[in-house]
Formats: structure tokens, C-alpha cells, sequence
DNA sequence: CGACCATTTGATGGGCTTCAAGAGCAGTGG
DNA sequence: CCACTGCTCTTGAAGCCCATCAAATGGTCG
């Protein structure tokens, strides 16, 4: 259970450090004190909470250049590394309040993404903000598992996979294995996930990408 | 289409102002410049957005001591008066970070309610949310119409208006008509709701309960 | 009373979950 | 090298829950 923490400190003072996990550590739980906030470097961050049944909710996935773990005084959610990850632990100080609007916009933009009704809207919702972490006509990388979508998107496993077969089947994607796929026609994917061109700007003005213009 | 709007600015500086809004009034809109946030004194707020579909999502609802509208640089979500209400509009400064801090808060909540998967169990914890509203023993009031609800917990109108009789045919509540009801099995209710005693108070250390003692 | 609205209730069908089994793939050890 | 194991992902079949279509009820206001 316990895991290799490899933390590099020497990076500046104590307040940002500077830490390496293995793909599957746990970053912190739910209940624990919260002091500090992440910022994802390389790799790949998944939040869950745990319902009263036993199943699972990922709250969000965050990618290099995002911030989690915002909440106070205490954890909400768990957090863990859905790939091996590298991370920056920044000190709570007044000021982290743009790492705040982040955070709240990002659960926003997950509440608009819960509220699709049908599983192709949601995960066609899904795949174009996978695709928006990618460049225009690159292949996209899925890193985390059918099971981690479908308890991010609240559907099973197996809607995730037939939908998934069924969008490609559409030719809107390609799939090449079940990590990687491909967007064929942007315009169908996005009309099927309910986003007008203008609003597929807006749903990221993303610290990973380099062209972040946000009018 | 426009509102009967009395403004009551003597309050304080213009920095701070109170303002009165009649019951399905619009607050802002989708798109607006955002520069000033608000705070609910009396009534309920709510605020939605659309699908490309057409239907429509409510995002939040917002009562006496909660604030909204804190998103920038523009309103992704509209707000309108559920209810009569009295406001009072903020201007933006650095540390309104604890606005921000309870938004992203409710925002979590909301998340999680949506991950319940069927119709009882959101309605349920929908239910808890509003009784948490009210001292213990009280009649609670629904403010908000059944297709309100609906939009909120993404069913339908039919659904939850089944789904309200069902809860109060297990004697879970009691209802005394559309817009009142009671609890009556606070630990059934819960355990619907797939919410754990301890978690219960979680869920609302909350700005209108005199009582929040969160430990 | 009659019109209008919100809510309730009934009947049917579809989409997703559930249960079940098979396919693909990496790692391990004989 | 290949059988064996364990895993994730895929695919099939049956059932249930909720959306949809449709209609009735109850309340408010003219």
C-alpha cells in the first residue's frame, strides 16, 4: 500500500516541492488534513470519492499544467496517479485564488458534462476534451481505464466500451487499441457531444496548450 | 421579458448594494460581462444553462447567506429568482477567496449528488439537502417546481413527481402538498440518500445553520 | 364556471445495467 | 517456446428503470 516517493526538495524553498509517483499511488484520502495544493507536471491525476453502495465517482482528471487538491480544511476526495506523474506541492497563501477559479471551473465545466442525458453524448463529450489536450489531428491518448470513464461519466464499463466501438463505427474516431484513438471528423464528434464550434474554444482555455487565447 | 427591478444602493458605498428581484426574474445571463458577484439575503436563486439540445441544466440553487455568481471574466451559466428575493451585489477584490471557496464547495457537493445513480437516490439527497436547510422536526419548503428539480437532478418532471410519492408511500416523508413536505425516517431517508450520519453534517457547514460546528 | 397551469398518474418503449462469456495481451515459470 | 494465469477490454442476451407519449386531477384566477 505504501508507495515510491521519490521527493526532490532541492528545487526551491520548502514552500513548492517538487515529487515523483508511481502510476497507481495514492496522492492523499479523503479525510485527511489539507494544507497543500498539487500542480500536475507530467503525467496523469485522477479524484474520486466513494458513495455510500460502494461505487466509485472520479470527480476529475487532471493533466500537466492543472492544479487539484484546492479543497479545505480537510479532503473531500481522494486523490490518485492514474500514470506515473510527476507533481509540484505548493504551500496554501492568499493568492492561490486563480488556482481556485481553476478548480471551480473545471467542476463546472464536469457538472455541464454530467448533465448529457444519453452515454454517446457524454463520452463524445468526453473524447473532445481529451482531444483538446492534444493537437489538431494527433493521436489522442487515453491513459486511464474503460472502468476509470465509466465511474467518471456514471455508466459501466461495457456502455464505455460499446459506445466507444459505436462512435468509431460512425467514423467520427479511429481506434487504435483501447489507448489510443484518433479524431476523424472533429465536426460530427462535436455536434454529437452537444458543442457548437464556438463553445469548443471556451471549454479550454488551457494551460496545455500554448495557444491558450481567450478573447 | 424585462423586471420590475428597485434598487436600494443607500445601503453603503456603491461598492455593496442591496436589490430587490420579483419571482422568475433574471438576474444575468450566459455570456455577460461577469465583474461583481452576489449574495442571497432572502429567497432562492438558481442558476442554468443550456444544451445544445435545448435542455435545459440547473446548476446550482442558492439560498439565504450563499453566494454566486463568481465566475469571470463572463457568466458561463445565467441566474434568475426562483423566488422573491433580496440580494446583495459584491464588487469583485481580492479575498472574496472564501466566495470562491464555498462555490467550488457546493459545486463538489453537487458532483457527488449527480454520481448517485438512480432517480430515488438523487431525489432522496436532494431532499436531505433542502431538510438541512431546516431545523430538525420543521416543515421544509420546495421553493422550486417539480421541473425544476428535474433539470437539476437530470430526470424528467414525471420522474421525480413519481418518484416524491414513492419516497412518501415508504414513509420516508410525509407530503402536504406539491411544495411542503417532512421528514419523517431522517436515518431511511439517509441511508437513500447513501449518506452516512457523520457525512450529513459534511455536507452543510452551512452558512444559514447557526449551529455549524464543523469538527 | 371555465381557462390555464402545475402536478399527478397510466401505458409503452428504449437505453443502460446486469449477468455471462469470450477475446486479447503481458508476465511468469516450467 | 509455450502453457498458464490474471488482467483489461469486448461482446452477447435478458431485464429493469426511466423517458416518452398521453390523459386526468387539482388549484388559481379571471
Amino acid at each position: 500500500m505504501t508507495l515510491p516517493v521519490r521527493e526532490t526538495d532541492s528545487r526551491l524553498a520548502n514552500s513548492l516541492q517538487s515529487l515523483d509517483l508511481a502510476k497507481g499511488s495514492s496522492i492523499y484520502f479523503e479525510g485527511d488534513r489539507a494544507t497543500r495544493w498539487y500542480e500536475v507536471v507530467r503525467g496523469v491525476v485522477r479524484t474520486c470519492r466513494f458513495h455510500a453502495d460502494g461505487h466509485r465517482q472520479l470527480t476529475g482528471f487532471f493533466y500537466a499544467g492543472d492544479v487539484f487538491g484546492v479543497d479545505e480544511p480537510r479532503r473531500t476526495e481522494s486523490a490518485e496517479a492514474v500514470t506515473d506523474v510527476t507533481l509540484l506541492r505548493h504551500e496554501r497563501e492568499p493568492g492561490s485564488e486563480t488556482a481556485l477559479r481553476r478548480a471551480l471551473d473545471s467542476a463546472q465545466r464536469f457538472i455541464f458534462l454530467l448533465g448529457h442525458r444519453t452515454a454517446v453524448e457524454r463520452l463524445a463529450a468526453f473524447l473532445v476534451m481529451i482531444a483538446n489536450r492534444h493537437g489538431v489531428g494527433e493521436d489522442c491518448a487515453v491513459p486511464m481505464s474503460r472502468a476509470d470513464i465509466a465511474d467518471h461519466l456514471g455508466l459501466t464499463m461495457h456502455t464505455v466500451s460499446r459506445t466507444m466501438t459505436d462512435i468509431a463505427r460512425r467514423k467520427l474516431i479511429a481506434l487504435d487499441g483501447p489507448q489510443v484513438f484518433r479524431i476523424v471528423d472533429p465536426e460530427g464528434l462535436r455536434e454529437l457531444a452537444g458543442i457548437s464550434e464556438a463553445e469548443s474554444v471556451l471549454l479550454h482555455p488551457s494551460p496545455t496548450k500554448p495557444d491558450g487565447a481567450l478573447k
